[in-house]
DNA sequence: AGAAGTCTCAAGTAGAGGTTGACCCTTAGC
DNA sequence: GCTAAGGGTCAACCTCTACTTGAGACTTCT
């Protein structure tokens, strides 16, 4: 009896109680009709009781947030869940981006009006990103523009390592944006992966405003204390 | 009966033989029940019958493909459908020492378009920052457009508390900034104070510039994969 | 041993998303 | 002006999804 006894496993009950917070609509009797729809299928002791993993309670925790925030039925959600086919693969270049022109270095450096020195630290702390070809580095013409912004920044004594914030920060979300279109993004449907791209669009907007705001607003505080 | 006979209007039956190609499911009696349910509101001859113009026509088309690509419910589309009434970019960032009129929480929320449940979560994860003056709630404008960009973005299944993240992140930069200016703008010198007040509209546009495009980036990552 | 928790299975419910039918009115073409 | 084809409302009905409820029996914990 010694596989798996180690990580813990939880009761219906349990799991009920835990996602409460998050979902307060979860309810023992919804889980159990979820799994008698296939969406589930944690494990049962001898007695006949469901056990369930984190494995399972994280599953449950998507199901829920696909009902709740994408308001997929059901049906769909299953099939979603059923095919971890929707994993890479396809190196589609598609849409947001069309193809950009590519600078190397010195171009970048050029156009942003810095030096290779700053350059190099830029990209040290991820706010350049290239991508190497050939043990060439090619960027984008975005990160002219970030090089720019910096360059200037810098010269307010804003070093490139403080700047590291701003990239997280950046990622973050669009990791949360992600979360929301990556499902369609990744759908088999075309008509559906097109809307996906509307929706990242909107939403993109949507959040680039949102944070503009909020960093006026803190600005704003900062000038009249 | 001068009046708009230009435009080609089409009675119910036309349009949905038209739009049977694509949307094979439709009848007659869900164009009505669509109708019923406040997403369409063609125009009506003195007779009664309805009369469908281009635009309505183009919405119709919206909504079938919301509800089957998306599968998204009624009651969300219509929301969905509502909003864009929010589209007027407003440029307008009046400086950051204005005194700005100010708004109570119906004002808020009327102009967000958002209701008071949600605007209580936003206050709750610190994304509108009232001040509170003799027990009332007072809202900067600002705030507004806050809320109006957080209800669109719920409506995306993005909750407020998923929005935290960029409230920390806009401080973070923003006191960032503070570092730079903040002596400065606590000078004694008013000249001093005055440079300070316009390092800080510049810095505030770089750093927003910065994270703009970084986020731009983050996002096309995301559409390229 | 006993209380608290869980099991299955059948039946019931609530709401979304329409459809149908009865009955009457409009409009276009002759 | 007549008439056929199409449209209008309204209430009742229907189907499907997503659960809930209740009865009766079993399991687990202490």
């Amino acid at each position: 009896m010694a596989t798996a006894s180690k990580t813990r496993m939880l009761t219906i009950g349990t799991v009920c109680s835990l996602l409460k917070d998050d979902f307060p609509d979860i309810s023992i009797s919804k889980i159990r009709y979820l799994e008698d729809q296939g969406l589930l299928a944690p494990r049962r002791t001898q007695g006949g009781y469901r056990l369930f993993s984190e494995d399972d309670l994280e599953r449950l925790e998507t199901i829920l947030r696909l009902q709740r925030d994408e308001f997929l039925p059901l049906r769909v959600i299953r099939q979603e869940l059923a095919s971890p086919a929707a994993r890479d693969r396809k190196r589609r270049r598609a849409g947001l981006g069309e193809e950009q022109p590519e600078l190397d270095l010195t171009e970048l450096c050029e156009r942003a009006g810095i030096d290779t020195r700053l350059a190099r630290e830029l990209e040290e702390f991820g706010l350049l990103a290239p991508r190497t070809e050939g043990g060439e580095k090619r960027y984008a013409e975005l990160d002219a523009d970030i090089a720019l912004a910096c360059g200037r920044l810098a010269q307010f004594g804003i070093a490139p390592r403080h700047l590291r914030g701003f990239r997280t920060a950046a990622d973050r979300e669009a990791g949360l944006i992600e979360q929301v279109v990556g499902p369609s993004l990744r759908a088999r449907n075309p008509e559906r992966r097109r809307a996906g791209m509307e929706d990242l669009e909107a939403l993109g907007e949507l959040g680039q405003g949102l944070s503009q705001l909020l960093f006026w607003r803190a600005l704003r505080r900062l000038a009249s204390t």
